[in-house]
DNA sequence: CCTCCACTGGAAACCTAGGCTC
DNA sequence: GAGCCTAGGTTTCCAGTGGAGG
């Protein structure tokens, strides 16, 4: 296996090799090491960063903490399930709890275990299964098993050890929406097939509220006996939100009251997101420290802005599989607005071109509706009449993201 | 009000990689 | 090691459809 090494943030510029390369580097390294930095922790502004105090999430918490409580007694706590948009504090406030539970249930020498699993990033059925095994140091091949074999094994090893689990299910609407809902019906089935006292319980967060409509009825049920509603921020609390991890990160006096407000605005004006109001503090900071400056700026806060959405698309875009990226080559080919017959063609030429077989113009009109889930593109149904129905397909990230993406990739770059 | 285009999107069949059983 | 099984991705097939132009 081998080592990737990832560069964050701009490349640095006239590294070649000889003398003056070690100048460039020593520059750098300098820069980093001088103690007057503007942070003093940095990792406050991490998006897993969880602080020791959250605020106005106190009702939230209270309630999460009475619903998990019976744990501490061995008993099993109801299923809940917390939705709320992003960036209303729905995984920090259960992180939050789970650390605080964890630290009692290793006093009380229980044998109960928090799991967490992000379904976005175990993105099948079956590898959420492989995401629970691991964590459970029970090894699941990664494919071979069916879903119930798979489960069952995690069961078997829970029942001999006596462990219960509370497992932790963030952006749950991932998976059932792709699939079904089968493995949320193995898991709350689970309980039946402990016996002897042990226990499953799932935390499940959502950011979709119109997620329960995917549920089949019998695991709707049981997966929501208790529910909790996160409501957005509103700017004044963003303000104080911020206001409270500049405290943490920052050396005092560094981030200006202008600078603040306009990461507290901005991320308002995104429903109230938390979550984006510290990336966009977190990167502001980042450019100010990079150029030598003193102070972030709002300037800081409005490039970071458009940095972010920038590096979020690069991201996203170089780990897709090759033919969605191929898709994209051959978008970012065509005139700005066009729809899938005719980028369907223009992908098809691309792809023989380079010796791949096409895949169907059916799989490639599904692979446009999952770009245009992830917000790559914005690919609506639009009937011309006459002229039939497609998808009115157009790039929604910026253009040069998405080809420096591309051009990562060995064989699409040869012919872009 | 009807037609008919260029697809959409559901359903089922098929393919592949890999584990399991004997 | 043959034969069987499954999950997940892809292909095949096709009925269904919104609305501009007639």
């Amino acid at each position: 296996m081998g080592i990737i090494m990832e560069f964050e943030g701009a490349p640095v510029e006239g590294v070649g090799e000889g003398g003056a390369a070690g100048d460039v580097l020593d520059k750098i390294f300098n820069n980093i090491m001088k103690s007057n930095s503007i942070f003093t922790n940095r990792d406050a502004l991490r998006n897993d960063y969880i602080p020791d105090r959250i605020l106005f999430r106190d009702d939230e918490i209270a309630q999460l903490g009475q619903m998990l409580a019976p744990i501490l007694r061995g008993n099993k706590p109801s299923n809940i399930f917390l939705y709320g948009k992003t960036g209303t504090g729905k995984t920090v406030v259960a992180k939050y709890v789970m650390r605080k539970l964890s630290e009692r249930i290793s006093q009380l020498k229980l044998n109960t275990k928090f799991i967490y699993v992000n379904a976005r990033l175990a993105s099948t059925q079956y590898k959420v299964l492989v995401e629970l095994g691991s964590q459970l140091d029970i090894s699941i091949p990664f494919t071979g098993l069916s879903l119930s074999e798979a489960s069952s094994r995690i069961f078997d090893k829970l029942r001999r050890d006596g462990v219960n689990v509370v497992l932790i299910f963030d952006e749950i609407d991932y998976i059932v929406k792709n699939y079904d809902d089968n493995i949320l019906y193995e898991l709350t089935r689970a309980n039946n097939e402990l016996l002897g006292g042990n226990f499953v319980s799932i935390v499940g967060i959502s950011n979709d509220l119109k997620f329960k409509e995917y549920l089949d009825p019998r695991v709707l049920s049981s997966l929501s006996e208790e529910e909790i509603v996160f409501p957005p921020y509103t700017v004044d609390e963003l303000e104080a939100i911020l206001r409270d991890r500049v405290k943490l990160a920052f050396r005092p006096g560094v981030v200006s009251e202008a600078a603040l407000k306009l990461c507290a605005s901005l991320a308002a004006a995104e429903h109230g997101d938390a979550r984006r109001a510290v990336d966009l503090l977190r990167v502001a900071g980042e450019l100010a420290e990079r150029e030598g400056s003193e102070e972030v700026s709002p300037d800081h806060v409005t490039r970071a802005s458009k940095s972010i959405e920038r590096d979020r698309t690069y991201e996203v875009v170089r780990s897709l599989p090759l033919h969605a990226k191929l898709i994209l080559a051959a978008a970012l080919s065509a005139p700005d607005e066009t729809n899938t017959g005719r980028l369907y063609s223009n992908y098809a030429l691309m792809a023989k071109r380079l010796g791949i077989e096409p895949l169907t113009q059916r799989r490639i009109s599904g692979i446009l509706s999952e770009l245009d889930v992830l917000g790559i593109i914005n690919a609506p149904v639009v009937s011309s009449g006459r002229f039939g129905r497609s998808k009115r397909i157009r790039l929604a990230v910026p253009r040069d993201a998405v080809a420096r993406a591309l051009r990562e990739d060995e064989l699409i770059s040869s012919i872009l």
